[in-house]
DNA sequence: AGGAATAGCCC
DNA sequence: GTACGGGCTATTCCTA
């Protein structure tokens, strides 16, 4: 790619800066990338996003602002009494420094030797070392929910508009920013309200990175799982395990959901030892025990690779593409997966906007339905969404509904 | 004022 | 001995 072709690219996807290219016209950037077979993607995903991504900012979610107050009132009493018992142990400092925490933890009270961070990860393993650890633990998490979400929520008043971000990724995700409300927590969730005479329905598409790897790696086993609906994770651990499946454990089924999850990111034998807790050369058994098993995704993973060496880039089945440094082969295994199901719930969001589509967070979608419509509106947009791209596994949505954000109950 | 570093929330 | 992919935002602290 030369360096004008790149910056006509960027110049598509960064429109904060249209300056540059404000002479060229569409339809010759159109047959630039048509050079890259992006073509197909900008005229039937991005082009026809742009309206949707308009609506959704526009119709905005409904805040419940009294239910942030009462947080917010519980928080900073909760807040309070922490930093009290903190200091007690500890004497004043700001606990919302990492350099004085550490300080403090590590120099003055000597609790352990130091540690590579104060991060939640590294204070938990010396939690029964010290009673002010989990009172730190606990505080931080508390001023981050009031901080991050809580006041800012509140200066929204009775609407939460975010902006949807078109390009703020590398594989095809959005992005949701100002506020991004592809990261609310749980706790945060019940302040987002359905409109009188509405319910909130969302629409999650079970599994679908490893749908779209299954048929990626064009693997047998996996596919034949999910064709019959099986339970996934229990399917990979009774091939690791070689044990059938009625006689998958619970702590079998936890490992092999770890190692699915790993695969997709593209993950090596110390992450996987670090995620699951075993030791390293346990680690490397499981993986080979999986590669073994799942022979097509090994060798897909390898073939992604050398694509990589080879061309500088990678690409998904529809041939949205990322390119990327040749040592970055995990960034390129998880590509193909993961802008695979972004492209899927983008078309799917094309096709349901006739409906009031409110967010998309990555696999759900959050629709707000009127009450005497739900049964009909909730059918024909789960079955636009299961419809809406042919993978060689059924994709499976489902299907929540409620009057908040926080408590929806299956359909 | 702005950015790096640190932390932590989501899929 | 080691790093699992993709995001956004708040706070502290340092430099300009």
């Amino acid at each position: 790619m030369t360096e004008t072709e790149r910056d006509i690219i960027n110049w598509l996807l960064n429109p904060d800066e249209p300056q540059v290219y404000a002479g060229l016209r569409l339809k010759e950037a159109e047959e630039r990338l048509a050079q890259f077979g992006l073509d197909k993607i900008l005229k039937e995903i991005e082009l026809p996003l742009m309206p949707v991504l308009k609506d959704m900012h526009e119709r905005g979610v409904g805040l419940d602002s009294n239910f942030l107050k009462n947080l917010r009132k519980r928080q900073s009493q909760q807040i309070e009494d922490l930093i009290k018992k903190i200091y007690q142990h500890t004497g004043e400092f700001n606990v919302n420094s990492p350099k004085q925490m550490a300080a403090v933890l590590f120099d003055k009270l000597k609790i352990v030797p130091r540690l590579k961070s104060t991060a939640a990860g590294q204070l938990e393993l010396i939690k029964d070392k010290h009673p002010v650890i989990s009172l730190i633990l606990n505080y931080r998490e508390i001023f981050k929910a009031q901080s991050t979400y809580v006041e800012p929520l509140l200066g929204l008043g009775e609407m939460a508009r975010t902006t949807f971000l078109q390009t703020g990724t590398a594989t095809g995700r959005l992005s949701s920013k100002n506020p991004n409300l592809q990261n609310v927590p749980d706790v945060i969730r019940p302040a987002f309200v359905a409109r009188a005479g509405c319910v909130f329905v969302s629409f999650d598409y079970s599994q679908i990175e490893l749908r779209v790897l299954a048929t990626a790696a064009n693997d047998k086993k996996m596919i034949e799982a999910f064709q019959n609906d099986l339970d996934i994770h229990k399917l990979t651990a009774s091939q690791v395990f070689n044990t059938p499946l009625e006689k998958v454990t619970l702590d079998m089924r936890q490992l092999a959901k770890t190692l699915n999850f790993g695969v997709v990111y593209g993950m090596g034998p110390s992450a996987f030892a670090r995620a699951s807790g075993l030791s390293r050369q346990e680690a490397e058994k499981f993986i080979a025990e999986y590669f073994n098993d799942f022979a097509q995704v090994r060798d897909w993973q390898e073939k992604v690779k050398n694509e990589l060496r080879q061309k500088g880039y990678v690409e998904n089945l529809n041939g949205r593409k990322r390119w990327l440094p040749i040592e970055a082969e995990r960034a390129a295994i998880n590509m193909p997966i993961q802008s695979l199901a972004a492209d899927i719930i983008k078309m799917a969001m094309i096709q349901t906007n006739k409906y009031r589509l409110l967010l998309s967070i990555h696999d759900e979608l959050l629709f707000e339905i009127e009450d005497d419509k739900v049964k009909d509106v909730v059918d024909d947009i789960k079955n636009i969404m299961e419809s809406i791209y042919r993978l060689s596994v059924p994709l499976k949505v489902n299907v929540k509904i409620g009057c908040n954000w926080g408590e929806l109950k299956p359909l």
